[in-house]
DNA sequence: CGAATGCTTGAGCTTCATCAACTTCAGTGG
DNA sequence: CCACTGAAGTTGATGAAGCTCAAGCATTCG
């Protein structure tokens, strides 16, 4: 129907999406929003790693939530180019089609096996109607999503290649971490190539090698094969350049029982995400070998 | 409190966000959840043309929607770099903070005179109550913001500086045009300089300047002092590359009372945006002059 | 008319893409 | 266990696309 690539990819089985349903650590539309579609979703549907899930142009289903597996969102253009839009992990919305007839604007392809509940369109309006606050926590939910792909705009658009790489896998390591706290971190999995990481960014597969070679020999991140190791956690963050605000709202900071209006701390000071994510241990860990 | 910049402009006066309250001509989301909004909002808020409506950091208020004139929506990087997420045009969302305590994540500055509506936190739980399908609609006019940003990503990701400004005209010119069905075109207003140009595509405004001259040069658009001429809007379309469904996304495709399930076009047939948008007579206009 | 803002152009330079060859790694089947 | 195969990572050489700096011009607005 359409002549989409679809490179076939075999992933290593360890990759860190087990354990999906022990509770969120923190508050979120997420979890509404997730145990709803749960009940009015129509059937788990399975991919296997490298497939797509969808692609652009298909007739939308309805709500498509991400339950297991890494997806990532993407866009081709004609001549080949790829976009990657967003890496999407479990309890995500990937798609909300919210009528008939409405077409995906964006293919989504599994990074590593998957399992995707869909509501369809015939039942989002039951769905909404028993559950009045719905449809607002899918607004915030999908409000999140803008949220991170205003700041991909703002890194591919105004960021060196060095910033947007580090940016990219500090921000895939804060969005792991907080959905699996548990996780110990010196090693994490990411079921990405270099290539993808530059279809993330907006550089070519070959620039992304050089960078990371360039980060390894900084001590700063190694990321090899699908596997990312994090060696001086501050200069990570500082190279990336990272708006302490901006993740947070990674974290997932809508604050939706905070009703208190106690003033809190100004534009100006930071919140620590170093602190609230990174282990001691890993900055202690090595004192780096600087130049 | 916030060291942000704020380039003060002076707007002529004659920009095209004149007249928006004639019914809308196409089926969206947007006519529902401005219409109810309208209803439920404290106070209209008026800006003048190069301040800001809200910056980073600051304590949301609520439902900002915009009622009149032109906005745009933009990041700001440590080092002054700015990156411009959305233009945004009357009738559109402009942030929407579910909870109180949720801080904006960009900034928005009126690029013209500008009228904001604002929907306070206590009452939007109230809104949602009397009108259980306002969630979705406004799920979905996000969703729509979403897969703008997403087309954003991918221009500036993987298309050269033509390609990305040529993009950003025809989707600018598309949208006013669906706004304001009316207007004539041939020589139409845009409240940004070149330098706003840059920023959204992510290049410096001397870039800009040189790839305005070329399409100038070629009879393909001319863009001068806030002012649009579209010479050769077939061309204009091919140099932007332009996958037709996503224009037909700018449009507002959401289809949300076409309940039929009859086949339609396949992915691979092109909806004509050229020809729903863009009057013969322009094609005619100049027989361009090519090379 | 004057000031301020925005536009225009050139020269030199940096960053990143392209091409191409080579190496390493992971999975497969003997 | 090894050899084999395909995918992914690595490196160098070369060039193009776009940035920076700097100076001068045009347009708008008061």
């Amino acid at each position: 129907m359409s002549n989409l690539t679809n490179r076939e990819r075999k992933i290593p089985s360890d990759h860190a999406s087990g354990s999906v349903y022990r509770g969120t650590p923190y508050t979120d539309h997420a979890a509404g929003v997730l145990t709803l579609t749960d009940r009015y979703k129509s059937v788990d549907r399975q991919i296997k790693a490298g497939c797509d899930l969808f692609r652009v142009g298909e007739r939308g289903e309805g709500l498509y939530s991400l339950i297991d597996g890494w997806v990532a969102l993407y866009n081709l253009l004609d001549d080949g180019r790829r976009q990657i839009l967003q890496f999407a992990l479990p309890k995500s919305v990937l798609a909300f089609l919210p009528a008939h007839g409405g077409m995906m604007s964006y293919g989504a392809q599994a990074l590593t096996d998957t399992v995707v509940g869909i509501v369809p369109h015939e039942d989002l309006g039951q769905l909404c109607r028993d559950n009045p606050g719905m449809g607002m926590q899918l607004a915030g939910l999908i409000s999140q999503d803008r949220g991170l792909a205003y700041d991909h705009l703002s890194s591919i658009g105004r960021r060196s290649a060095r910033e947007r790489v580090t940016y990219l896998l500090l921000e895939l390591f804060i969005r792991t971490r907080m959905r699996w706290p548990g996780h110990r971190i010196e090693e994490m999995h990411l079921p990405l190539t270099q290539e993808d990481i530059g279809d993330a960014t907006g550089l070519t597969g070959v620039h992304v090698n050089r960078v990371l070679r360039d980060l390894r020999q900084d001590r700063i991140a190694e990321f090899h094969y699908r596997r990312l190791r994090i060696l001086n956690p501050d200069k990570l963050i500082d190279v990336a350049g990272i708006d302490p605000h901006v993740a947070l709202s990674w974290i997932g900071n809508n604050a939706c029982d905070k009703e208190s209006s106690q003033p809190q701390p100004s534009v100006t000071s930071t919140p620590n995400i170093c602190c609230a994510v990174m282990p001691r241990a890993i900055s202690r860990q090595r004192e780096a070998h600087l130049p």
